[in-house]
DNA sequence: CTGAAAGCGCTAACAA
DNA sequence: TTGTTAGCGCTTTCAG
C-alpha cells in the first residue's frame, strides 16, 4: 500500500536503519548521505508511521489533554496556550473530555489514552473524580491546573487571594451587603470552587459583614445560570448592592438579568467577575484576570519537562491573578 | 514492563489470539470463556496498546481536526459539537492548529497526522492553502467545513443568504448608507469570505445602493479589529446609518468603540453581527445564527461514515441559518 | 470455537 | 559510519 522506510532503503540504496537515523537527524549519519536519504524519501512522499515508531521506541509521541468541558472560555485560552506552546514540538494533542461528572465518558479516559499517550495534562478535574484517581494510578507523566497529585507537577492561581481581592475591592467600594453567585457546590477543599469561597469568606469576615446565605446562589458556570443565579437574588426582599461571581460567564448572565430588569450595573448594583475574559472589557466588567493562555503553556512546558526526564524548574508554578476595575464596580459615568 | 495481552492470555490460560477476539467481542467467542477472559483481563487492568493494534489493523482510531485557529467562538462551538458526537465512538480526537496561513506551522499537517489518523475534519481552511492541497493527495476519508474538495463530503451554509438576509434586514429598516466589517482580504471564492462579500453585494446591488468604498474596512475576524474598524468608520466625514459585520466578535468590538464614543447601537448607528454567538443576545445584538454546534457534529459522522466506508447520505450538507433580530437594528427602546 | 504463526512499520542493539 | 537482526503488542489468516 503506502511508502515505507522499506522502500526508501531499497531506492536509496541504504539499509532501513540508516533511513531512519537520517530522517530523524542523528548526527552520526554521513551528510552527503542524509540529503540523499532525505530526498528519496521526498519524492517517494514517504510519511513515517507514527504507530509503528510508537510501538517500536515505546513512546507515542502524544499528550493527552483531559478536560471535562469544552465550551468555556477558561478552556479556550488554555487551549490557545497550549497550542501555542506545542507548535514547536513533535508532539501532537488528544483531546479527552470528559464531561459532567453526572454524566460520564462511556470509556474513562486512563482506559482510552493510557497507552496511546506520553502524558497527561489534567484540567480542571475535580480532585474525587474517579477518573482523576484512575489517572493517577496510571504512573505517567500528569500535569494538572486546578487540582493536585502526590508526585505530578501542577499549575495554579491563587484562586483564593483572587476572591478575597474581589470581595475586598467591593468592600472598599462601601459595599456592606454583598451577594455571592458561585458554580457549584464543592465537593472538596481542592478544588477551586472551594478556594474560592474561603477567599470570600476571608474578606466578608476581615470587614466584619456577615454572608447572607439567601444571597448566596449557584450559577453553574454558565451564562445562563448566572442570569438564573441574578434572578434569585433580585427576587430577594433585600437585595445587595453589589455580587460577586465566580466567573466572568456567570457575571455576563447576571448582567443581562440586571438589563432586563432596568438595573444599572455599577450604578444600581455592583457587579465583579472572575477570569477576566476579552469580552468583560467590553461589557466593562471588574474582574480577576486569570493568565489562562499563560496556564495552558506553562502546563505543556512541565508536561513536556517531565516527559523527558528533565526535572528542572519547579514542581508547582503558581501564576498571579490581577483586579481589573471597570465601570461596574465604579461610581456610574452613565451619559 | 506493562501488562500485555500475552500475558492476559497466559492467566487465562488461552491464545492471545482468543483474547484479542473475547477483549473486541466477537460473536465467534464462547460466552462463558469471553466473561473468563474479561475478567483476567479486568483484574491484571490490562490496557490495550492502540499503537499496536493501529500497525497490526492499519487503522488509527483517530481523526485529525485541523483548522487554522482555535481561539474562536466558532471554534470552539464546533469543538463542542464535534466533542458531543464523537462521545459514543471509539474514535479519539487529534488537535491540529495550522495557525495562521503567513505563520505556518514548522511541521505541516499532512506530515504529521497522515497516517496518525483514519481521516480529517478539515474546518475553516483557506481554499488555497498548501496544507489543504497537501491533504487531499494524501486521498484519506476527509469532511470539510467552509471549504470544499473533488472527492471530500462537506458541510457547508448558505453564507452569501446570510450576508444578503443581514444587509436586506438593514435595508428593510430604512437604512440606505451602510458600511461593512468584514474579516479579511478573500484570496479565493471559494472561501466564506468571499461568498458573504457577495451576499452583501447582491442585497445592496438588489436596493439600487451604493457600496461606498471608505466604508467597507477589515476587522480580521477579532473582537480588538472590529473595534479599530470601527473608528475608522466613524472617523469618516459621512458615517454610515448601519454597519453589517461578518462576525459577532467584530460586532462586540465595534460596539466597543460605539460605546466609547458615546453612540448607542441601534439608536444612532445599527449593527448587525454574523454567527449567532450565545453573548449576543446578552448585548442585544441582532445576527444571522450559525448552527455551529450543528456543523461539528454532522461533520463527524460525515467523516465516520466515511471511514467506514458506509455511502449512506448525501455528500454535501447545507445547515439554515437564521436572522435574529434585536435591539441594535430595531428602534431604541432605551430606558 | 480456538490456537499457531506470520506480520504491520519502525527502532535499537549489536556487529562490522 | 552503516548494516543486520530482533523485536514492540496486537490482529489475522489459516489450520485444527
Amino acid at each position: 500500500m503506502s511508502v515505507t522506510v522499506k522502500d526508501v532503503a531499497r531506492v536509496a540504496g541504504v539499509s532501513t536503519a540508516t533511513v531512519s537515523r537520517a530522517l530523524r537527524g542523528f548526527p552520526s549519519v554521513d551528510p552527503d548521505l542524509r540529503k540523499h536519504v532525505l530526498e528519496v524519501a521526498e519524492r517517494l512522499e514517504y510519511v513515517g508511521s507514527p504507530a509503528a515508531a510508537a510501538l517500536s521506541t515505546g513512546r507515542a509521541g502524544t499528550i493527552g489533554l483531559i478536560t471535562p468541558f469544552v465550551d468555556r472560555l477558561a478552556f479556550q485560552r488554555m487551549l490557545s496556550g497550549i497550542e501555542r506552546e506545542m507548535r514547536d514540538t513533535r508532539m501532537d494533542l488528544l483531546l479527552y473530555c470528559t464531561g459532567d461528572p453526572s454524566d460520564p465518558h462511556p470509556v474513562p479516559p486512563h482506559k482510552r489514552l493510557a497507552r496511546r499517550v506520553d502524558g497527561f495534562l489534567v484540567l480542571s478535574l475535580s480532585a474525587e473524580s474517579p477518573d482523576l484517581e484512575n489517572i493517577l494510578k496510571l504512573r505517567m507523566p500528569v500535569t494538572m491546573f486546578g487540582s493536585d497529585g502526590p508526585w505530578t507537577s501542577s499549575v495554579h492561581i491563587d484562586d483564593r487571594g483572587g476572591a478575597a481581592t474581589a470581595t475586598q475591592h467591593l468592600i472598599d467600594t462601601g459595599h456592606r451587603r454583598i451577594g455571592l453567585i458561585y458554580g457549584r457546590e464543592a465537593e472538596s477543599d481542592a478544588v477551586l470552587e472551594h478556594q474560592r469561597h474561603l477567599g470570600f469568606r476571608d474578606a466578608m469576615d476581615r470587614a466584619g459583614l456577615p454572608i447572607h446565605e439567601r444571597l448566596v446562589v449557584p450559577g453553574d458556570y454558565s451564562m445562563a445560570g448566572g442570569a438564573r443565579a441574578m434572578a434569585r437574588i433580585l427576587d430577594e426582599d433585600e437585595r445587595p448592592t453589589a455580587v460577586v461571581a465566580f466567573s466572568d460567564e456567570m457575571a455576563y448572565g447576571a448582567i443581562t438579568t440586571m438589563n432586563e430588569r432596568g438595573i444599572v450595573p455599577g450604578r444600581d448594583i455592583a457587579i465583579i467577575g472572575y477570569d477576566g475574559h476579552e469580552m468583560s472589557a467590553l461589557l466593562g466588567l471588574s474582574t480577576i484576570s486569570v493568565p489562562f493562555e499563560d496556564i495552558g503553556a506553562t502546563a505543556v512546558r512541565k508536561l513536556l519537562n517531565d516527559i523527558e526526564g528533565r526535572t528542572d524548574g519547579p514542581r508547582t508554578t503558581v501564576l498571579p491573578t490581577e483586579l481589573v476595575v471597570r465601570p461596574t464596580t465604579s461610581a456610574y459615568t452613565g451619559r
